[in-house]
DNA sequence: GCGACAG
DNA sequence: ATCTTGTCGC
């Protein structure tokens, strides 16, 4: 069955009340309960790849992908003709980031999104897209401004995602609607947000000084005007920690769409590999910085 | 009116 | 997010 929402998009045009309307609508569409059995164990990422041998050429020529509508956006996949997988049928976790271009004189900015696929702890695709940006940033209104950049990403890659990971808030959001939310609705596909600083809500516990793989439930409070407060809505969670030097912050993990608070923080600790970040998110991180750089 | 606010 | 070298610590 076919329960992408396409008619839901984030368009940049929208008065701001309208953006507010449909995200009243996307957290009603949204359901943060797991409803798609995805075990963190099948999509854990034990050794983190390398992120140098790991990266696409600079330059992307022409590709022969098939299987996705083409696309305005450039992949690549780092295993042709090297057959070396692992488990062919294990689930496939895409991580999403972007980077910015910005002050190229007529040019207007754009975003550069890059789409990473994994699977059973491999990265199996790259691909990436660069889109103009048509809206600044406003809190609370960030999948406005990244959501179609994000949606080029993944119409370029012809890997079918069974989780999105997020750059940012999902049900960690005013309207319980963030851009992970928005993004998972829109193609019916679990998703998760990871953020790295908290837009709203409050942790139970303070995050100073956590060991690693601490958490805490972030539960809503007076600025989420769409659920009870106390009502958990993420975790923070302590993805990485140096033994001495105490000064990492914790990560902010929400639902997205189709995953509970409690199964998104065990997915996101389970694609954590000795970083900060979970893997699909640093090599995402990485492909839109490599991408940006090979901007002309 | 003031504060708070993902990327 | 972005502008950016060195530097402290494991």
């Amino acid at each position: 069955m076919d329960r992408a929402r396409p008619d839901l998009r984030p368009d940049p045009s929208l008065s701001r009340a309208e953006m507010e309307d449909l995200q009243r609508e996307i957290a009603a569409a949204a359901t943060f309960d797991d409803d798609h059995a995805l075990d963190p164990a099948a999509v854990a990422v034990d050794e983190a790849p390398s992120l140098a041998d790991g990266l696409p050429p600079a330059r992307d020529g022409p590709q022969e992908r098939l299987g996705t509508g083409s696309g305005a956006g450039d992949d690549h996949d780092p295993e042709a003709g090297a057959g070396d997988d692992h488990d062919p049928d294990a689930p496939v976790v895409v991580g999403i980031d972007q980077a910015f271009l910005t002050d190229r004189g007529d040019a207007p900015d754009a975003a550069v999104s890059a789409a990473v696929a994994f699977r059973d702890g491999d990265v199996i695709e790259y691909a990436s897209a660069t889109t103009p940006l048509s809206i600044p940033y406003v809190p609370g209104l960030l999948a406005f401004r990244e959501g179609d950049p994000i949606l080029a990403a993944l119409d370029a890659l012809a890997a079918d995602p069974d989780l999105l990971i997020c750059d940012g808030s999902g049900r960690i959001h005013f309207r319980e609607a963030g851009l992970a939310t928005h993004v998972g609705v829109l193609r019916d596909a679990p998703s998760v947000g990871v953020a790295k600083n908290l837009l709203c809500g409050e942790p139970d516990e303070p995050t100073e000084e956590r060991p690693e793989g601490w958490r805490t439930p972030v539960r809503a409070d007076g600025a989420v005007t769409t659920a009870e407060p106390g009502t958990a809505i993420g975790h923070a969670f302590q993805s990485r920690q140096y033994p001495t030097s105490k000064r990492v912050n914790p990560l902010y993990v929400s639902p997205g769409h189709r995953v509970s608070a409690e199964t998104a923080v065990d997915l996101v600790a389970a694609l954590c590999a000795g970083y900060k970040l979970p893997e699909p998110t640093r090599f995402a991180d990485a492909h839109a910085d490599a991408a940006k750089r090979d901007a002309d």
